[in-house]
DNA sequence: CGCCAGGTTGAATGATTTCAAATACCGTGG
DNA sequence: CCACGGTATTTGAAATCATTCAACCTGGCG
């Protein structure tokens, strides 16, 4: 439990002592929730951390236009509950079935600020989701929806299978809409984008939510053609 | 000193008291940088972490194409020295002149695990720069150039100044090229968003460096025009 | 078997990019 | 203090690519 903090092939993971998994484990509950079932909202007060133990969720915000942008997919290991003034900043919604951890802050801030080497975990861990978000920084700053999508499907394949863009089939659960918000694209863009891909020869598309990488290191090229 | 912990008008900041400044201050040293100057580059070993005291600094990365992206610009009471694997992640450069205190990871990491409370203040730092990333992101999904310009400078403005978008002159050190390179606009496409700006009445420019802001209410309408 | 949300495709439009060229600004040295 | 040189910036015109609007398709589900 609490996977997040467990070691792993990722050598950024900083792992816990048992004890301390359990203390976690203490002030936690496990939740489970069927797909598209809606976390929590923005603005709402902000009372839980959440750890993704599986699935995937989103977590989104609507604009005053109505659009929707995707602040990122959340993954095995991720944390979310990101708050500004005891508020919820992003909404948040399972875009699978998920099963999660849900912490009080107020313990868990307690609890962090007895156990320096816990706290630096989560500091290690938010750290790490800044990079990423600079990351996708950069991935919005391309102008072509292709090599955004290409690169999207990449990173997509890195979280769910090994690291490298290996010749696999990566699962993608979310909607092109989703996807669409994401990218800082239209949902046509997206889909045009995939066509696109798919005819280079680049990947395939088995179903609407399973992508096939073709080509590896061709995707790899234009992932890397910033 | 070590001002990004001090109290301040910010409700976010969180202080420290004066022994903790002061352990603070026994590890790190004060540095003076003159305009311009490199602070480290992308993938050299990283040794320090920086608060900047005074000046601005921006944190950047040269792309494979040749571009640069502009992760961030700090300013005073800012952290970075964002590393990954030990190697710092983008490239650190003084604007202006700037004071910056250097602190070395190893003894910072010490001090923070065994003073929860000090370590706390850092995490939610860096949590507050997770959701400034994210904000940034809702920026770069803008289509349009001068939307994208205009939150540019009312940002700027808050940041120097106040906090709201109030009538005043905005102190903007960077170039063209850099805000380009934030934006994700081309150089030409910032300087052409400039002038509609003021053509529109919103905002006059001095200088290169330094916009008045004519019609703060005009000029927040476009900001929330997202 | 038909419905409906989600997804695809087509054509016109509009904005940004790009390439090219002119202009303004800054710091330096005389 | 002013001229000079190079960099930063502005402006113009054409090309490119995503968006938009509209119509059509598809797959899952009752």
């Amino acid at each position: 439990m609490i996977s997040f903090l467990k070691p792993g092939d990722d050598s950024e993971t900083v792992v816990l002592s048992d004890r301390q998994r359990e203390e976690l484990a203490y002030i936690g509950t496990r939740v489970r929730l069927p797909a598209r079932m809606t976390i929590y909202r923005a603005q709402s007060p902000a009372q839980w951390v959440f750890a993704v133990a599986d699935g995937v969720v989103k977590s989104y915000r609507e604009l005053p236009s109505g659009r929707r942008h995707v602040a990122l997919f959340l993954f095995p290991r991720d944390l979310f509950g990101l708050a500004a003034n005891g508020l919820y900043v992003n909404s948040a919604q399972a875009i699978t079935r998920v099963t999660l951890y849900r912490f009080p802050v107020n313990a868990l801030a307690v609890l962090l600020k007895r156990d320096g080497d816990m706290q630096f975990a989560f500091l290690a861990k938010v750290t790490h989701e800044l990079r990423e978000s600079q990351r996708r920084a950069i991935l919005l700053n391309r102008r072509d929806a292709a090599g955004r999508l290409a690169t999207f499907i990449a990173r997509m394949g890195e979280r769910m299978n090994g690291r490298a863009t290996a010749t696999c089939t990566v699962d993608m659960p979310m909607t092109r809409s989703d996807i669409a918000g994401f990218l800082g694209l239209s949902l046509e863009t997206v889909s045009r984008a995939a066509a696109d891909l798919e005819r280079r020869g680049l990947v395939k598309f088995e179903t609407r939510h399973f992508v096939r990488i073709v080509d590896p290191a061709g995707l790899a090229r234009l992932v890397a053609a910033i």
